[in-house]
DNA sequence: CTTAGCACTCTCAAGAGGAGAGTGCTAATT
DNA sequence: AATTAGCACTCTCCTCTTGAGAGTGCTAAG
């Protein structure tokens, strides 16, 4: 998808035209752009112009007697060339990050505020999924006793995030054992993967066999895992946007975001740190998102830790806001992470 | 506000409108129920009935020319005097429990299973809370070492939820150090309520001081903890009844239940164990869900842990159904506590 | 290359009209 | 006294029409 060469006065309409779209979401006629750039041009060549941008496949119109509307490609080559790197204001960055940096409490917390500042920030919806080691690497076992025949396993991961789950036991056990058992596991596994565990779950024999298998089975569950615990907040916000005004679409959407297996599916697995990944209207593969775009950055520490916080709103969005915002609420979460890795 | 007492035959109208409705969502007529009930009665004298019922304030016609449709206290009296005290088919138990049985793992994730499961079994959308022990009280402390002076406060409570910190220390530490004092806090606490804890870190001098009292603003910060954790599920299904159309409605009322907090306020929560507490349309005090009824059950064991399970939908809802589904799924919950409580 | 002028197209809102549904009332019937 | 037939009346909803307004594309002139 190659974006065409446009001369000055053709960027100038189409930034014009995408400009006043996102603002008002009418079409926007030809008089319109005259009257509200103070061009030195008539309506008409102003209209020969829109025509040609519109065979270049960068406008729409609705009808015959309609403004123009960009399509994806317009918005697409109003990101690369014609939009201004965009930050936050600054009293915005400070408030924001000073919240960021009262809140450092368990994981589900930061990342729940992270979503809801997002959706506050852009008006929009926002997605925000936990850090995950790109191998997860343990940090501390802890075996805890619920009773004789029953313990709850507790998994403490790098960066900070916590699993846990009870086992039900084969033969009574003391907390005496359990106490060992969490000290030899916890400095034969530390920094280890799930490989490692797999292997010493293997050599183990006797009753402490099922309590090692079980959390084999918790560390290599958690790529799964991680696909399913996704925060989200601000949907209402595009509810409010005449686009999606009529119940159906929405609804669709809202099927989408409650099923969070299948919005892994839109994360751009493959981005690096500190970039930010742009998918608009149909560039991506969700079909029910067809009008929406998604603004994606990573967060995390060097390559080692990795989560992913987004912007998801209607096509026709604040695109330099959204992504100042995406990128400077991930900038804070790889803080975070750093804080948590203790580096 | 008294039920009125209604002869055999405007029980057996009254019920006839509400179930008409709840299937149809279009106002019932009186030549409807005659056609659809085989009374033995002319549509006039149904009518005379209908009048009567209007009366009473238990049905109400939206304009002059059309049929007859449950107010808020109609739906009151079909549920306390006219519904059949439902419950699931049989297979749907076998499978709903089953469900339950396989997800021993982690509470956030039969948590989220509850509550799509419910979401499923009714169409409507679900809420369901974490258990929270009434006077929270711990099993176990552990305190890891993240770095030299960064560590992670970890605490399980009763019932199997984990909270977890990360704190940073005015001086170095030691692993061996951060062991030792684990026991220590875990042998002084287990079972204790914030209360206690208090106490013991009144007393702690030196560099564990700062741990303790970290602890003990978790141990109570927890009520308030509860009330932002709600899982939620099925908002999607609403959103498909015809009286949501207009999304103008259905977004405040997306943007109710992604507010957590102001969710809690609507919990009922002097419920007994077991019971169920239906709020139809006004009774409940959301102006957002004046259209909505709120079904809540109460799940834990013998009052000393306790978490809620409800439906929410429009008024115009199967009732019996839902009841039945969340009292299954409360008693299936009841079980998993009773399991994670080691008893 | 730009622009004035104009025909043409399409949307949108308002209004008219008619069909259909369903009620409430009255008077007759059981 | 309860029930019912009959009927006028009301209100919604759909369709059709009409006219205004917006905006374009094209042509021919500047």
């Amino acid at each position: 998808m190659q974006l065409p060469e446009l001369d000055q006065r053709a960027k100038q309409l189409l930034g014009a035209v995408v400009r006043e779209y996102i603002a008002t979401a009418e079409p926007i006629s030809s008089a319109q752009l005259v009257r509200g750039y103070r061009l030195d041009l008539s309506p008409a060549t102003v209209r020969n112009e829109l025509a040609e941008l519109e065979r270049l496949g960068l406008l729409t119109h609705p009808h015959t007697s309609a403004g123009r509307i960009p399509t994806d490609l317009g918005y697409r080559f109003f990101i690369e060339s014609l939009m201004p790197r965009a930050t936050l204001r600054p009293d915005e960055e400070v408030t924001v990050s000073h919240q960021f940096q009262q809140a450092l409490r368990d994981t589900a917390e930061w990342l729940r505020m992270a979503a809801s500042t997002l959706a506050r920030l852009t008006t929009e919806a926002s997605i925000v999924t936990p850090p995950a080691a790109k191998r997860t690497a343990l940090r501390h076992v802890e075996v805890v006793p619920i009773s004789e025949r029953r313990v709850l396993l507790v998994a403490v991961l790098d960066g900070g995030a916590v699993r846990q789950q009870v086992l039900e036991l084969g033969s009574p056990t003391t907390p005496e054992h359990l106490r060992a058992l969490s000290t030899r596991l916890t400095e034969a596994l530390a920094g280890a993967s799930a490989l490692k565990a797999r292997s010493l779950a293997a050599n183990e024999r006797g009753e402490d066999a099922d309590i090692v298998r079980a959390l084999v089975r918790l560390l290599e569950e958690l790529d799964d895992w991680r696909a399913r615990e996704v925060y989200i907040d601000g949907f209402h916000n595009i509810l409010a946007q005449p686009e999606f005004a009529e119940s159906e679409r929405s609804r669709e959407m809202l099927r989408l975001f409650e099923d969070h297996t299948r919005l892994a599916d839109i994360l751009p697995l493959g981005l690096g740190d500190g970039e930010v990944h742009v998918a608009i209207g149909r560039e991506h593969r969700l079909e029910p998102l067809r009008d929406c775009s998604l603004i994606v950055g990573r967060y995390g520490t060097g390559g080692e830790v990795v989560g992913f916080v987004g912007v998801l709103g209607p096509t026709r969005m604040d695109y330099a806001r959204s992504i100042g915002a995406v990128r400077f609420v991930g900038s804070l979460m790889s803080d975070l992470v750093r804080v948590m890795e203790g580096q």
